[in-house]
RNA sequence: GCGCUCGUAGCUCAGUGGAUAGAGCUUCUGACUUCGGAUCAGAGGGCCGGGGGUUCGAAUCCCUCCGAGCGCGCCA
């Protein structure tokens, strides 16, 4: 009744799917033979590589899952499917019954020199597959409000979300993404930065006027303000009230949405489209959804506002307002709109990241989606968990209104756009995680970015010496990959065979921290290799030398690949001037 | 009070219902007159918050308690 889907599994190699029929035909002619008596289908056969390497290169669980409905115990279920296993066969080096119930298999390794082949064959795309084709998935991230700078803690949103996209993509999907920007010009934010802004101005100008209570006391306000006195002088100042508030709330969006989409491109985030709320109110789409809630039944007055009934669409505890009292709509009906206006375009999957803090909308925006007869389950929410930003082991407060925010682009300045990412992808967006800006810089070289990209500098460095010597590297296909058998030689390939594995099993759960963590394990078993099997020293075979350099090649595909999928560089050498002791703020070379 | 999320090594974190729970950092000890040492080998470190349950098998699923973070507005 469990684990049906093998689908979601291992599958992603010939071998897998070899080996799977080789088991099934087995228990097949065990029950054949009346040797097992199967009550029901026969259960997915699942495959996994066991974390230990004596334990051979797949382990079945499939007795212990037979145990029950044979009546035997899971040795002897093993026992009579293994005497119905070939081996040693074409494919099945040797076959065995380990522990409480497995059946491990070790098989021939030929099919680990192959992937070789196939990495050499499909390059860019070794690893991509159509496992998500025919989603059409548009990714909503970050979509900070325009009020200030796009912040550290954006940043792991916008990691999140950008390689969300790559992942997708790369898996078959259709991929959008967007930012919503919160920009409707009558929200009570946005009439702050307004006054702030034009508060600032005149005081440039030399005019003593106070700051409004609760006012964007950041400096970048200030900043904003002499562009606008050096790009206009006085001429605003002599604008009525009502006029100049409007003015100033126009130029302080424009001028935020400027600086945020480049902020996002240093860090190698760049949108599809950016949408604006205000849209929705020019084209009526607000006022459109807001009837058609109030027709379907799901919105009524109460105490002069219009409440939309999410206590009945999704048990919230209480109901919410859609429009005010003074008739101004709520940022719920303008999000029931926009989302209806999603599906509206031809996505069948929405995914929204956003911020921990927002939980407790979740519901509120189903149920709104719900209301106007969307489909709210093909609408999934991620929650990121909090930043906790630091400064010297003091916990920071990161308001924008106060000021205090620390800006990504300073991140990107300090440790680069490459080890910024990574260190946001590193870890899974559920957790939350303490970012320690001190720290960060002082680590940027500790960042174990660097330890992947050496692997993919190292490859290349390796071929690059052997091209100046003037040795052959053969294509993988004539190289003598047989020669292959040392075992860093096998536990390098296997990573390089599990990859395409890893590549589906991120983006099904939607979980880029495990490629990050993938890469370590490719560097780490290419380091191995490196240190165990020269292939430069006169003393090695020509043939063999051969091998290893089509290896090296290999390698450095994988690792491209990969850390493309992260938005990461993959130098061809490293900028030793960023190695410990330096504090260089650029990436490595490309 | 109600709700959401999370408790794994000294620190930061992995971990697909499977076998002896793993990395990195930190600490200590080693390695090549090199295919670039941003490397490699080794050691130390754990009642997976506590307690129940489901299962052949639980860090993982369920219940409960403890602890932490966040949310609960006619703000977005």
């Amino acid at each position: 009744m469990t684990k049906l889907d093998t689908s979601r599994r291992w599958s992603d190699h010939v071998v897998t799917d070899r080996l799977t029929t080789v088991i099934r035909e087995a228990v097949l002619a065990a029950c054949q033979a009346g040797e097992l008596q199967l009550e029901g289908p026969l259960p997915a056969v699942v495959l996994e590589p066991p974390r230990r390497k004596q334990f051979g290169d797949y382990a079945c669980n499939l007795p212990m899952l037979l145990a029950r409905s044979t009546g035997l115990p899971a040795p002897d279920v093993a026992a009579r499917i293994l005497k119905w296993i070939p081996a040693p066969s074409g494919l099945v080096e040797r076959a065995e019954i380990a522990g409480p119930g497995f059946l491990n298999f070790h098989l021939r390794p030929d099919w680990l020199h192959d992937v070789m082949v196939e990495i050499e064959t499909k390059d860019e795309a070794y690893g991509s597959n159509r496992a998500h084709a025919g989603d059409r998935a548009l990714i909503e991230f970050v979509s900070a409000n325009p009020t200030g700078p796009i912040s550290v803690v954006n940043g792991r949103a916008a990691a999140l979300g950008d390689t969300l996209r790559r992942l997708l993509q790369a898996c078959g999907a259709e991929v959008s993404t967007e930012f919503y920007v919160n920009d409707a010009l009558n929200s009570t934010q946005m009439e702050l930065l307004g006054e702030s802004l034009a508060c600032r101005y005149l005081q440039e100008l030399g005019e003593p006027v106070a700051m409004p209570e609760n006012g964007y006391q950041g400096d970048y306000v200030i900043e904003m303000a002499r562009e606008i006195v050096a790009a206009e002088g006085d001429a605003l100042a002599g604008l009525a009230v009502g006029e100049r508030s409007l003015k100033f709330r126009q130029l302080a969006t424009e001028q935020m949405i400027n600086q945020q989409r480049s902020a996002l491109a240093a860090f190698g985030v760049e949108f599809d489209r950016w949408f604006f709320e205000s849209s929705l109110y020019d084209t009526g789409a607000v006022r459109q959804a807001i009837a058609d809630m109030k027709a379907r039944g799901y919105a009524y007055e109460k105490d002069g506002a219009l409440w939309l009934k999410t206590t009945v669409l999704s048990g919230d505890d209480q109901d919410r307002v859609l429009v005010r009292s003074n008739e101004k709509e709520t940022y719920v009906a303008a999000d029931a709109a926009y989302h209806r206006d999603k599906f509206s375009r031809g996505f069948n999957r929405l995914i929204n990241i956003w911020g921990a803090d927002h939980h407790g909308y979740v519901s509120r925006l189903k149920a709104s989606i719900a209301a106007l007869g969307c489909p709210a389950e093909r609408c999934e929410v991620l929650l990121t968990q909090m930043v906790l930003l630091m400064r010297d082991g003091e916990p920071v407060r990161g308001s924008k209104r106060a000021g205090d925010i620390i800006p990504l682009v300073d991140l990107v300045n300090e440790v680069g756009r490459s080890a910024g990412r990574f260190y946001f992808l590193m870890n899974s967006y559920e957790t939350t995680s303490a970012f320690d800006l001190e720290l960060a810089k002082r680590q940027s070289s500790e960042n174990p970015v660097y330890y992947a990209q050496y692997a993919h500098a190292r490859c290349c460095s390796v071929l690059q010496r052997a091209e100046d010597d003037g040795v052959a590297i053969p294509p993988a296909s004539e190289a003598a990959r047989s020669l292959l058998t040392h075992e860093k030689e096998l536990d390098l390939l296997r990573k390089l065979a599990d990859y395409p594995g890893e590549v589906r099993m991120a983006a099904d759960l939607l979980a880029p921290h495990r490629l990050a963590g993938f890469v370590r394990e490719i560097g780490q078993a290419l380091h191995q290799f490196y240190e165990e099997c020269p292939a430069l020293k006169v003393s090695v075979p020509d043939d063999l030398r051969g091998a290893r350099l089509a290896l090296f090649r290999s390698t450095a595909t994988v690792v491209r690949n990969l850390l493309a999928l992260l938005g990461i560089d993959a130098p061809t050498k490293m900028d030793r001037s960023a190695a410990p002791g330096a504090s260089s703020g650029d990436d490595a070379t490309a």
